[in-house]
DNA sequence: GTAGCTGCAAACCTTTTGCGCGAAC
DNA sequence: GTTCGCGCAAAAGGTTTGCAGCTAC
């Protein structure tokens, strides 16, 4: 592997990430850094985020749009079908699927575990 | 609901994502249908891959490029980390997942439980 | 001094959209 | 004849990449 040396960019937005709630977009963190960093490049976003997610430091949520996860416990997740929010679900990882999952050839290293609905400040619409 | 009229190309689009295994993504459906339809616009696939899941006669895989599915029983699915290829999973869909993470005032509609890992043929190299 | 990292901009890929013609009804 | 759907091409996101200069070590 690659040396790595430090830089405050990536530590910003790393912070950025794990600091809010709404696992954001590279789009987010960009915006939310902004007004700290103003010549902060949103490829310099990307290339990070893609890395630290390569590194295992960072979750990626799959999606249309690509979210991040700083919390590495497993843990599911909720989406809102109207506005696209991105909350955590109240239900533990469970590892047993796993091993159930593991048939046919596959050897099977997590899952990813959502759910599709309608979240309260939507609803009250 | 507008009006719907028959389609060639709709039709063929829609058989040729069930009569694949792979769930395939609008491409790959074109690429499909190309030698048989040479004419065919990615545009038409889009515009009708789109609207018959909006109908709900086809199910839209989540990832960071859209798939599909004709098999409409909910299930689950295996993602290969090291291809790609998405396969249908061996276990159920369970809605008893559904009740319990209805909580925090979420109104749940469903859920998606993908397995990441490696698939026989990846494994094999 | 030598990599690695940044900012910038262009390129890329997927997906959407506007438009005029042809097809379904 | 009236709509709706298609093919085409352009546009619109989101994401990646090449490059020259700056930064960590």
């Amino acid at each position: 592997m690659k040396e790595q040396r430090y830089s405050r960019q990536r530590e910003r937005i790393y912070q950025a990430v794990r600091d809010s709630r709404e696992h954001p977009t590279a789009q987010m963190v960009y915006d939310i850094l902004r007004p700290e960093l103003p010549k902060l490049s949103l490829g310099t976003v990307y290339r990070n985020l893609q890395q630290m997610a390569a590194e295992g430091r960072l979750a990626q949520l799959d999606g249309p749009v690509a979210r991040f996860d700083a919390v590495l416990v497993p843990h599911t997740h909720l989406c809102c079908a109207n506005c696209g929010q991105v909350a955590d679900g109240g239900l533990p990882y469970d590892a047993a699927l796993d091993r159930a999952a593991m048939a046919g050839g596959w050897t099977i290293t997590g899952h990813s575990l959502t759910f599709t609905g309608i979240c309260p400040a939507c609803a009250g619409k």
